[in-house]
This record gives C-alpha cells, sequence and structure tokens, in this order.
RNA sequence: GGCCCGAUAGCUCAGUCGGUAGAGCAGUGGAUUGAAAAUUCACGUGUCGGCGGUUCAAAUCCGUCUCGGGCCA
C-alpha cells in the first residue's frame, strides 16, 4: 500500500464505525462506505479502517470486477489483498457486461455473508451509479437488452427523440435529449415494458432522505493539484507494471474492457499509433476528467460526511 | 556573417482585400434511475514576441530588435 494519510484515523472516531444500533440489531452489521474519486486513496484507507474495526473490504468499482484487468483498473494488490479479506474484486470474465443492476444482485449475498459473520462491510469503490443503486434501491425497470440497443445505435438520434416524445412526452421533458444514451434507454424501458418510463421511473429523491439518513461512510477529498498529482504517479506506475501486457492479453479475448480508462491508450500505443508519452498523456487526462465527473457525483450525496486528506 | 520561415489562449494552430481575434485540446462547473472509468451540457480578454513607423484604424503593411527553425557561407 505504501501510503499513509498522517492524519491519524480517517473518521473522526473509530466508535462511528460501527453504530451502537448495531448492538441491538442483534447479527446485523451496518455496512460503512468509504468513496472518493480515483487515485484519492480509497483503497488504503479501506484496509486501514478493516484492520482497525473487524471490517472486509467489498467492491464498488465497475471495472475492478473484472478478471484481467488489474493493472489497468487500479485493483488492490494482492499484497494488499493479503491484509484483509477482499470480495467481489475480479469476479467477472471479461466477456460478461456488467451493470449497476447486476453489481446489486451480486453484492448483496457478500454483504449480508458479512454481516452474518459479525463483521462490518467496508463498501469501497467509486462508481457512483452502483452505489446509489446498493444504497437507495432501484425502480423496477426492464433490463437492458443488447440487440435492441444495437438496433438504436443504427438510428438517428432525432429519430430516436422523436420517438419516445411520441411513447412518453412527459419522460422526453426531462430527458436530456442531446444524450443518445439517456435518449434510447428512456425509449427501450418504454419499448421493452410496454409502458411509460415516466410511470416506471420514480426519481429517487422521494426516499432519499430516509434511507439516507441510515447510511455511514465518508468521501474523500483532496485538492485538485494533489489529485493530479496522484493521477499522473498511479499512470506511470501502471505503464511500467505491467499494462501493457495485460491489455495485449485483455485484447485478444474481448473488447468489452474497452471503456476502461487505460484499455484504449494502451492499446493504440501497442499499435503503434501513439507513443509512450502520448498514451500517458492521454491517460492522464481521461483520468483527470473521471476524477472530477465522480466530484460532482459525490457532492450531490450529502450523506458521505466528507473526509479531507 | 547573409538570406528565408515562424512567434496569436496553458498546448497545437486558424485569422480573407488593414476595421483591436476564434477553433480543437487541456482546464472549470453541471447533469446522471440497470452501458457509468460510460454518456452528455455549459463556460473563450489573450501585453496577437518587444519597440518604433505608415494609417481615421495594424495580429494584418514598413523598419528594427529578441528568440526558435531552416538554407547559404
Amino acid at each position: 500500500m505504501g501510503e499513509r494519510t498522517g492524519t491519524g484515523d480517517p473518521i473522526r472516531s473509530g466508535d462511528t464505525l460501527v453504530p451502537a444500533r448495531a448492538c441491538d440489531d442483534r447479527s446485523v452489521v451496518t455496512p460503512y462506505y468509504v468513496c472518493g474519486p480515483t487515485a484519492s486513496g480509497k483503497s488504503s484507507l479501506a484496509i486501514e479502517l478493516a484492520l482497525k474495526h473487524h471490517g472486509e473490504i467489498v467492491n464498488a468499482d465497475a471495472f475492478q470486477l473484472y478478471r484481467g484487468l488489474e493493472i489497468v483498473s487500479a485493483a488492490p494488490s494482492a499484497e494488499e489483498q493479503a491484509h484483509v479479506p477482499h470480495h467481489l474484486y475480479g469476479v467477472l470474465d471479461p466477456t460478461e457486461s456488467a451493470d449497476a443492476q447486476l453489481y446489486v444482485k451480486l453484492v448483496k449475498p457478500v454483504i449480508a455473508e458479512i454481516q452474518s459473520r459479525g463483521k462490518t462491510p467496508i463498501i469501497t469503490g467509486g462508481s457512483g451509479l452502483y452505489l446509489k443503486f446498493l444504497t437507495h434501491g432501484a425502480a423496477p425497470l426492464p433490463t437492458g437488452d443488447a440487440a435492441l440497443r444495437a438496433e438504436m445505435d443504427e438510428r438517428p438520434l432525432e429519430d430516436l427523440v422523436a420517438q419516445l416524445t411520441k411513447l412518453d412526452p412527459v419522460e422526453a421533458s426531462r430527458t436530456a435529449l442531446q444524450n443518445r444514451r439517456f435518449v434510447s434507454r428512456a425509449l427501450e424501458i418504454c419499448l421493452l415494458s410496454g409502458q411509460k418510463a415516466s410511470d416506471l421511473r420514480d426519481g429517487w429523491e422521494k426516499q432519499t432522505a430516509e434511507i439516507s439518513s441510515q447510511l455511514r461512510g465518508f468521501v474523500i477529498q483532496r485538492t485538485r493539484a494533489d489529485l493530479h498529482a496522484r493521477i499522473a504517479l498511479r499512470t506511470r506506475g501502471m505503464l511500467d507494471g505491467g499494462a501493457l501486457e495485460e491489455v495485449a492479453a485483455l485484447a485478444e479475448i474481448s473488447n468489452n474492457c474497452e471503456k476502461a480508462i487505460g484499455f484504449r491508450e494502451v492499446r493504440a500505443l501497442l499499435n503503434g499509433e501513439i507513443d509512450r508519452s502520448t498514451c500517458e498523456e492521454l491517460i492522464n487526462a481521461a483520468t483527470r476528467q473521471y476524477a472530477k465527473r465522480q466530484e460532482t457525483w459525490f457532492r450531490r450525496e450529502k450523506w458521505l460526511e466528507p473526509h479531507v486528506l
């Protein structure tokens, strides 16, 4: 792990980790959430917490779910994992495709199992949507359909917008219509369910307040300059530490991880399309932008206690 | 030493017949209900290398200096 916070206990007082409520509630130990932007130091902080409070770490990162993407996704190393039990890292084959729903399906039993042993699940990761589904539940919507999506991808956006507007004007009016992803998902819900997405899809603002009050966790905050420096350092380490071999091996079996930052860039490097320093800078820029989006996401999760490093 | 080309936003560059400048990238802020490391929206004042000159008006024309790059010696 090689890094220390230097600020002592990552949460204000160690007692807040396992709330008193857990004692009344017999076997249930409230999970603790460790969130924050990429490269902010979630993993090592989580390990520290786990050691101190009999916790076990549970992944909440969309890409660390995959096997064979450990280096590029900056998954905890074998050495780190040896300190304390880690769950849901490298459990999916790169040919499988994950989504937030699948994640919830995978993670819930894991959390329950840890709790049943009287340990604290320490849920660690930066995938905001996955965490949101876990913490605040999901509306009863149809699962994504690959064939339908492929079909919609062929059609011009205006076409999809027109159809959505016709089928469900309410949903259309509250969807960012320039965002192809959002439009096609809304349309997909209508087509697959035969109902209006706007009827099925409920804002989770309603439930947020009461659910959020039960949740415990923190979001790591660092200055941009600090974060950018850490990102640059990590990217360097990845490229020196086997990312090329990892991507080369992965590229042969699946393009599924194409969306992972670093995958495309390293593949371009391997193909001789860009040089190493360009590759490094592209990864850095993409990672910085991702970190910023994560910060935007977590800023809205008011239940997360800020933890400034 | 002589000649030529370049110097404009953090970076790469565009800028017509002179009317005080705008793209991409980077950066910043936002959105986010089963693709989310995804997708998407908004945000553009900078001694136009310096100094002088011509002109009502100069990034643009002229002179000169500085710094790059090239060619000839």
